[in-house]
DNA sequence: CTAGGGTTAG
């Protein structure tokens, strides 16, 4: 029916493809006298990627007119042309076929919203008589696995693939691996895995993801053993299966071994590995990674993904400075990146800074989200802005249309809260739409904590203890409260039902790079080699600080032992100490002292640093759970505020 | 058509 010989000058998609598109819509709009019939590969190419000139409509009347759809083929065009610009009309063209054919009703699959539907409209082709193929059943696992739907539908596409015995080729059964792991159904997916006479590379990494997204390195590292071949997505899925599950060490030694083993890395892994790097507070090694990007050309100025990873690396190694320059170089931002920045500005207390960002994104024209208000929220708890959070909190609903979730109540009390408004914090907390949650409460004692507000933290600690009786943080907070208050007793007690109950306290530990590598170190460690210098250095340490005032400050700590010789010992060992005088120890003169810890950083510890970066004339940069602390000169950036 | 990547939450 159709003339064919232009099929040979389109094959590829080109430059030449681009230029007929143009000329065909010019050629589409009407009047339209029949002298341009779309043919087969034109109209290929337009299901592919319609050119916004197309005119739809025209072409429409022209298929009805033409007796085109009479074509399967073209037909199959046709619809999944329309499916992209004006789903209802390609549903009325799809039921106005006689015999659409696999391709037709494959495109109607993948239109749908949900596994669920899909799946309904598959059942409607068998009853229709139409065979599928196999991009069907590869279509139904996909929207299983992109629909989230629940194991049910996906075992009914899988008994379907049973039941056509199609399971055994390579590519369905991968998918289904996928699908089963992308659901959480590890044992589904390692059920498939171990029961498939042929496995490819595809199923090995299908399989090592799947664990390393559920969390199971174990069982990732045993396969990723195993495999005959690794490729670098076998390495990606390994390391990035170690980062999520906060196995940083572990990711960075994957990545060496890698190296060394000759292996190149590309974009996907330096970006874990930059992950990895952020949350140790692994500079150099974030530095080295930024240096190879460049030396390789990789362009991180038009991968956001990448430079996203570099701004949130440089950020939390306390680097704003080169997390700005990134920044800046970047082309095209997202919401994503701009989210990152936001949230470094908010890190290092640079709260102004970080609304300027805020106006700027919308000036782009970008939209922000919730991740971006729970940022902007931060960053004006940080800098204790307490009236522009207010404000910014409610215009997310008025003016962004965002509605203000748990997350953002718990920034709210939590700006509330930390400038000394305790009740309010509370009432924003129980007023709140939604049940809250254990870390919304939490937000709350840590202010009660800092407030010294023994009335309100009795009752949130108690409430917060039933809640998670096996949180040993909670008792600790309580613990702290009372301590603050001078409530020995209650404190002591608090201590005493904490033991009873078997809750077990995160224990602190610090991270602390050095020639580009970490060193941790947790309470009172005395695993590392270098023990000895660095315990004689904190005693000397301590001597010089004495001659200058210092007092340890032992009302926050939990009351561990009897009489205060005891407790001073174990405050002088908390981590963040010991990785301080690691780094005098060995770091020269002149470069800051860059820290990471895993809780936050105590008062005693705070006050002591602050001595330190001034009797040994030192920089000293400290990254805690929620936010930046650059010691100088005896001050702190914080300004005693968090 | 099937495998690895970025922000947030006390």
């Amino acid at each position: 029916m159709q003339s064919t010989h232009v099929r040979n000058i389109l094959k590829p998609p080109s430059p030449i493809l681009q230029s007929t598109l143009v000329s065909f819509s010019t050629l589409c709009g009407p009047p339209l006298p029949g002298k341009f019939i779309p043919n087969h590969p034109i109209l290929a190419v337009l299901s592919k990627s319609s050119h916004p000139q197309t005119d739809l409509r025209a072409l429409h009347a022209h298929t009805v007119t033409s007796g085109l759809l009479l074509d399967p083929f073209a037909a199959s065009r046709i619809v999944q042309l329309f499916l992209k610009s004006d789903p209802s009309l390609a549903r009325a063209i799809f039921h106005s076929l006689h015999h659409p054919d696999v391709y037709t009703w494959n495109a109607m699959i993948m239109a749908h919203p949900d596994a669920h539907s899909s799946v309904a409209h598959y059942f409607r082709m068998l009853q229709a008589g139409a065979p599928p193929n196999n991009y069907t059943f590869a279509l139904l696992v996909k929207a299983c696995v992109e629909g989230r739907t629940d194991i049910l539908v996906a075992m009914k596409v899988h008994g379907q693939i049973l039941k056509r015995g199609v399971e055994d080729l390579l590519v369905v059964r991968n998918s289904l691996i996928n699908m089963y792991c992308n659901m959480g159904c590890l044992k589904e997916a390692r059920a498939l895995f171990d029961l498939s006479s042929r496995l490819d590379l595809i199923s090995w990494n299908s399989m090592i993801s799947g664990y390393g997204k559920a969390g199971d390195v174990v069982s990732a590292r045993d396969l990723f053993e195993e495999m005959p071949e690794r490729s670098l997505v076998s390495w990606g899925a390994m390391i990035d299966g170690y980062v999520r599950k906060g196995g940083f060490l572990e990711a960075l030694k994957l990545f060496n071994e890698m190296m060394v083993g000759g292996m190149k890395p590309d974009v996907v892994i330096l970006v874990s590995v930059l992950k990895g790097c952020a949350q140790l507070g692994a500079l150099d090694q974030g530095r080295w990674i930024h240096i190879y990007v460049e030396k390789n050309r990789l362009g991180w100025e038009r991968n956001v993904v990448l430079s996203t990873a570099l701004i949130d690396m440089y950020a939390k190694c306390g680097c704003i400075d080169h997390a700005l320059e990134v920044f800046n170089g970047v082309g095209e931002g997202d919401v994503v990146l701009w989210n990152a920045m936001i949230g470094g500005l908010a890190m290092h207390g640079l709260g102004q800074d970080a609304l300027e960002m805020f106006w700027g994104m919308k000036r782009k024209g970008l939209v922000p989200n919730e991740t971006t208000f729970v940022n902007v929220l931060c960053a004006c708890t940080h800098a204790g802005m307490v009236e522009r959070g207010r404000e910014i909190f409610c215009s997310m609903k008025k003016d962004y249309g965002v509605e203000p979730q748990r997350e953002h109540y718990g920034c709210l009390a939590d700006l509330l809260g930390r400038a000394g408004l305790v009740r309010e914090a509370e009432e924003v907390i129980t007023n709140m739409p939604m049940e809250p949650q254990p870390s919304q409460w939490g937000a709350l004692m840590a202010a009660c904590r800092t407030h010294n507000n023994v009335k309100v933290g009795e009752r949130i600690g108690k409430r917060l203890i039933s809640l998670e009786p096996h949180d040993g943080g909670r008792y600790v907070l309580l613990s702290n409260v009372y301590a603050g208050a001078s409530r020995w007793e209650d404190a002591l007690e608090m201590r005493r039902v904490m033991e009873e109950k078997g809750a077990k306290k995160e224990r602190g530990c610090s991270f602390i790079e050095c020639n580009g590598v970490v060193h941790e170190f947790s309470v009172g460690d005395k695993s590392h080699p270098q023990c000895r210098g660095i315990y004689e250095k904190l005693s000397e340490m301590e001597r010089e600080l004495k001659k200058v005032g210092y007092a340890q400050d032992t009302s926050q700590m939990l009351v561990e032992m009897g009489d205060e010789e005891d407790k001073g010992i174990a405050l002088s060992y908390h981590s963040e100490k010991l990785a301080i005088a690691f780094g005098i120890i060995n770091m020269g003169q002149g470069t800051p002292i860059r820290v990471v810890k895993n809780l936050r950083v105590c008062r005693d510890c705070h006050a002591y640093t602050k001595l330190v970066s001034k009797v040994y004339k030192i920089e000293i940069v400290v990254r805690d759970r929620n936010r930046f602390h650059r010691f100088r000169d005896g001050l702190c950036s914080c300004m005693d505020y968090w």
